[in-house]
DNA sequence: TGAAATAAGTTTCACTTGTAACTATAATTA
DNA sequence: TAATTATAGTTACAAGTGAAACTTATTTCA
């Protein structure tokens, strides 16, 4: 057997998504139990909140989202009464979705919970090694976004 | 607003997600296509590979997998022929696994394009900053793995 | 011993997700 | 301008996934 073998637990693909399924699972957590939001409906408030008005595919684009994933989270939304989904008069294929009042209550509720798991899961690095974790991640994301 | 506001971009374990979602699309594509073997499939084998004569609960602690999942791949891999699935002599409620020398073969054909595909991902960070990434992965994983 | 508890693995059912087909609207161009 | 092409979003179908129930085998201990 070759020495540059193949091992999973040192193989950094497969690290790295243990690391992430573990915190991706703690999220959920959040906002799936008490809220009965799941992680897409999270996702597309936390964009609604900063960028008001916008569509559909605008919420594909910025949250990496599939249109149909957008579609269902969107409806399920407007389902449970915190997201508002009018036609666009410009264009009436298009949507624009806005968050509710109810939505934005909500929203508020679990923000702190999600900024406060990130708090606590990176206090374990140094702030130069968290700068670091911040480049590199940055580094190997362009890297391989180029197709 | 707040100035703590959430924004996903530089939320770490939405860029986390990010970058494990693409880098684990790619490696699908490598054992998908012309093998139609599955991400799971592929985590077996390679774990066969080294751990021969293991039962499937093995597998599982040594994949971070359910039960269930290892069983349905084990069950495609057995299909196709890739592996062997015997009863153990000391607890007939155990399986003995190992891969089939045409398991091996294709374990073998696609090892290089996994471990090529690593390198390129590597390969946009310096031996100091792949050395750094490596141990950040390591303490952060090794902080939330703690419940 | 033998009844109850535990363990390995599979099956089932409900839910999620992805791909492709579809509907409705808008833009293009012959 | 009418026919074609492209776009936004939804629906339908198939495949994947997780939790719980189930089957068979083993262990525990009264």
């Amino acid at each position: 057997m070759s020495d540059n073998d193949l091992v999973l637990e040192n193989f950094l693909p497969y690290r790295l998504s243990y690391l992430t399924n573990i915190i991706s699972r703690r999220l959920a957590r959040l906002y799936s139990g008490e809220f009965g939001i799941t992680a897409h409906e999270w996702k597309i408030l936390a964009n609604l909140n900063r960028h008001p008005d916008i569509s559909a595919a605008e919420v594909g684009e910025k949250t990496a989202m599939d249109k149909v994933a957008v579609s269902r989270a969107v409806s399920g939304l407007c389902y449970k009464g915190l997201v508002d989904r009018k036609i666009s008069q410009q264009d009436r294929r298009r949507s624009v979705l806005n968050m509710t009042a109810e939505g934005k209550k909500i929203y508020g509720q679990i923000k702190p919970l999600v900024i406060d798991y990130e708090k606590s899961l990176l206090n374990i690095l140094s702030p130069q090694e968290l700068s670091l974790f911040d480049q590199l991640l940055d580094k190997l994301t362009r890297h391989v976004e180029t197709d």
